[in-house]
DNA sequence: CAGAATCCTTCACGATACTG
DNA sequence: CAGTATCGTGAAGGATTCTG
């Protein structure tokens, strides 16, 4: 029988803290999310989707992405450059999770606003 | 039938990616997981099962997570002070969601570091 | 087009000290 | 004990410019 190592976010030192905090993440959330409903994207469409993100956040996100087996990046010798990334297997077992987040967020968002504004008044 | 009005994370200005931003992150994931986990929690408790965690930014995290309706604190009227926090029934729905996060990245840490180790052989 | 490089601002986070 | 207040640092993120 396979022993799994008991590897625990808990504990400050785990390195697998490290790859919560990649994927426990809004842009991961947002990229993983809109590359699992597409597929193959290019990086342009992909900056397109994610309103609002700066090139430098997009490029520094798939690299992290790519660097964690979670994106596979395709470039295409042509002129202009034509680069495409995609979910890994891997990638794609966060696909539903992370999606999860984002639905949940847009579903919540009326209580979540109505609960800051009680909580606003209450407060300062 | 009542009319969904149309939020998307995806849009820039939307409040639901203030939601989104509160709960994809690193923080968030372990304190809901902690307390779904644990039902009715000490401030201390909480800060010693979330090794690493400084005192303020738990006490940040969990003043968000009240003012959005996710956590309730209860404070108890003795000396030495009894502070304790759980989740509310909505705060309750993201304990699946965020929990799978943290197994994820428990679970697939080996997958990730070799990865990483093969990335960072072919690059820099 | 897809970035790399640069600069700058803001924020997350930690450490420390103090209080009811 | 459970905070608050203050300060300092590094990282996150945006805007702009440049290049193959």
């Amino acid at each position: 029988m396979s022993q799994m190592p008991d590897f625990s976010v808990l504990a400050a030192t785990c390195p697998s803290r490290t790859s919560l905090a990649r994927i426990a993440n809004k842009w991961t959330a947002m990229v993983v999310s809109v590359l699992g409903n597409n597929g193959l994207m290019r990086f342009g469409d992909l900056r397109t989707r994610l309103d609002g993100i700066s090139g430098k956040v997009l490029t520094e996100t798939l690299r992290d992405l790519e660097r964690d087996g979670l994106v596979t990046r395709h470039v295409h010798a042509e002129i202009p450059p034509r680069v495409e990334y995609e979910l890994t297997p891997l990638g794609f077992t966060l696909h539903a999770p992370l999606l999860a987040l984002c639905t949940w967020a847009e579903e919540h968002i009326t209580e979540v606003l109505a609960s800051r504004e009680r909580y606003d008044v209450r407060n300062g």
